[in-house]
DNA sequence: CAAATCCTTACGTTATTCCGTAAAGATGTT
DNA sequence: AACATCTTTACGGAATAACGTAAGGATTTG
């Protein structure tokens, strides 16, 4: 079993039971951290003493407070973590169910489990570590209905949630045209962005931008 | 102390942290319920019984799934409750922090206490607890820095949220209008919903209606 | 009761979105 | 190179949003 094992979860009533679990497994070295920088930082500092950790368990939105935080979501500290240590094992523990976040979480981050909070997923959580030592791929707890076969949400884009989010933020379609073009994004013409918003809008029957937003913070995409 | 305590919680991983709390108060009776249906039958029960609950511990936000639910949130479940044993004492257990959605708590549902989860809640639901049975009134959990004096979000109205929940599903302003005179809210004049919101566009530092519906979504008004 | 004030609605102008069409550019094929 | 196809961009008109102004009605105040 994993000998080493971090565990970067915020709130306090949550992280209790995951160390609980840990415990049960026999995991000799239990770390937890409630921040996600304090957690970088345990990363990197095992990883040059030779003693890395052999897994993280994170969760992925993480609470602002008077700490000024560099990461602040689990995403982030993946992210950072695979520079650092590419070889340690990430099991994601997360309220998120929407399968466009969960799905770019495996393919974009390389996570090796994602398990999504609910009325049974200490027992999932479980299973999931014990998946994760065995060298399964692609875990996810079984209240996760959807399919990695499953093509509906794999269209959209990083293109397309640049643009959600400008809208999200009241830009209006010359605005977006203009940040495009200064970040080097194309196609960035007005015409071809309008264009791109208009598929969104088919794709989820949206009947216009608002609604459209409206719908794209419903699945997470913003 | 409380003789005999509900908690309705459907995340196991969080629950297991709030029984543990009321173990070390050492309350008698104990009882968890992972749906609101079910936590309403047994409050029902109890009260017909004469042997009431004297405190109700709540989370806000229960997932779906396959079962078929009445209430679907802990908002339902203390408007159901209030409606039984009105005498009966609540706390919020949530990971919620906007202010507006708090103080409608406090105002409209009568709870006594609300708890922030959040990276010390464990202690924090413990003295809201010890506070709840002292008999004291609007309890906060000291992470949440807004001030019930604090009349910047009481002007919201429901009217307001109207507007935004149709915009939010794609309405026209014409659309809205109609509606509000087939459902007799006043006023509902193209031009008085337009002026709403805009007060709206101005008090969020709106942009356009896009952005305003993401600020509302972020805000959980809608 | 009249004046003042606020709320609701109407109207007009400009900005932006919405939607179709077409030209220009890029890529691929023979 | 010539052609077909796809992508990007440009343009124009209709619908809606955005913004200012003002008239009419209700409520409050003196």
């Amino acid at each position: 079993m994993f000998k080493k094992v971090l565990v970067a979860e915020d709130l306090d009533s949550i992280s209790i039971a995951v160390v609980q679990v840990l415990e049960e497994l026999e995991i000799p070295t239990i770390h937890h951290v409630k921040y996600c920088d304090e957690g970088l930082l345990k990363i990197k500092k095992a990883s040059l003493e030779n003693e890395p950790y052999d897994l993280l368990i994170t969760d992925l939105s993480f609470k602002l407070d008077h700490r000024k935080a560099t990461l602040t979501s689990g995403d982030e500290l993946i992210e950072a973590v695979n520079k650092v240590d590419p070889k340690l094992k990430k099991i994601v523990f997360s309220i998120e169910d929407k399968s466009y976040r969960i799905k770019s979480l495996f393919n974009e981050l390389g996570i090796n489990a994602y398990v999504s909070k609910g009325r049974n997923s200490i027992a999932e959580l479980k299973n999931a570590i014990v998946s994760s030592y065995n060298n399964e791929e692609k875990i996810l707890s079984s209240d996760l209905s959807f399919s990695f076969n499953d093509k509906s949400l794999i269209e959209i884009e990083s293109y397309d949630i640049s643009i959600l989010k400008l809208l999200s933020k009241g830009y209006i379609l010359e605005s977006i045209s203009k940040e495009f073009k200064d970040l080097s994004i194309t196609p960035n013409g007005t015409s071809s962005i309008e264009k791109r918003i208009n598929k969104l809008k088919i794709y989820f029957k949206a009947n216009n931008n608002v609604h459209l937003i409206a719908i794209a913070k419903d699945f997470g995409l913003v």
